[in-house]
DNA sequence: GTTGACCTTCCTGTAACTGGAAGGTGTATA
DNA sequence: TATACACCTTCCAGTTACAGGAAGGTCAAC
């Protein structure tokens, strides 16, 4: 398979393909003239990448999960515990969010969004009580 | 002031205020001996930033809104827009966010974590049903 | 033989800083 | 007076995960 028809079938962009083979995280064979010749199993990897990086899992979580589903001799609380560490972070960022939200929310129901100039989501940021 | 009083007052690292004046957003003066030399105004730019930036607006966005804030002339409602788009997009980074807590706490749940290899993470995320 | 859709590599840019090196300045103390 | 130490300065490189674009090779169809 070309690069085409795996960034297709993975639903990765080829920029994004090219880029993993680049930090090695796949590593396609070459046809004579050159050109990524991408097996089944290069596509089920970059099928499996684009959804552990859809959960949010980074570049070097990615590594080491495709490194433990090849490893059939891993542990399941190894994935486990790294998941788990994910799932943490996400609900700090949702946290985090959320507060932003509410902060945010309660300055806006406070502007009048109008044409004159008195503005409490200005105020607010300024420090003013 | 220098740079090591401003950052303790607004909160800021120091490496982020001098990143600042790079970027143009504050312009200190400077003394004699070629130390930044920040005004109480300055100060108060420098928390109007921190504050902005803790509530998630990007740099731009906060170029913008100090631009509004020394503009006495302002339209309360050019402020009310773009903090309606900002929270428009936390929300949706929070729903994006929410999906894939739901998904992974999901597959976590699944999970024994034991040291046996059998493992519904890595069957997830490779597309196993 | 030429068009057009592919493919290649290489270089640059993004956002918002952070870390670190190399070196000047200012003050308190031995 | 010397020196230690905490400041300050500029400059350069690295971070994350790609995206955009230039310049050019390849392949199939018409």
């Amino acid at each position: 398979m070309n690069i085409g028809a795996v960034s297709s079938k993975s639903g990765l962009p080829a920029k994004t393909i090219r880029y993993y083979e680049e930090i090695r995280l796949i590593t396609p064979d070459r046809t004579a003239n050159g050109y990524r010749n991408f097996s089944d199993t290069h596509l089920h990897k970059l099928a499996f990448l684009q959804r552990a990086r859809g959960l949010g899992f980074s570049i070097e979580d990615c590594r080491v999960l495709l490194s433990l589903y090849e490893d059939t001799t891993r542990a399941s609380s190894d994935v486990k515990t790294m998941a788990q560490e994910h799932l943490g972070k996400i609900l700090q960022k949702i946290t985090e969010l959320q507060a932003m939200r509410a902060t945010l929310f309660e300055l806006v129901n406070k502007c009048q969004g109008d044409d004159r100039p008195d503005c409490p989501i200005l105020k607010g940021l300024a420090g003013e009580t």
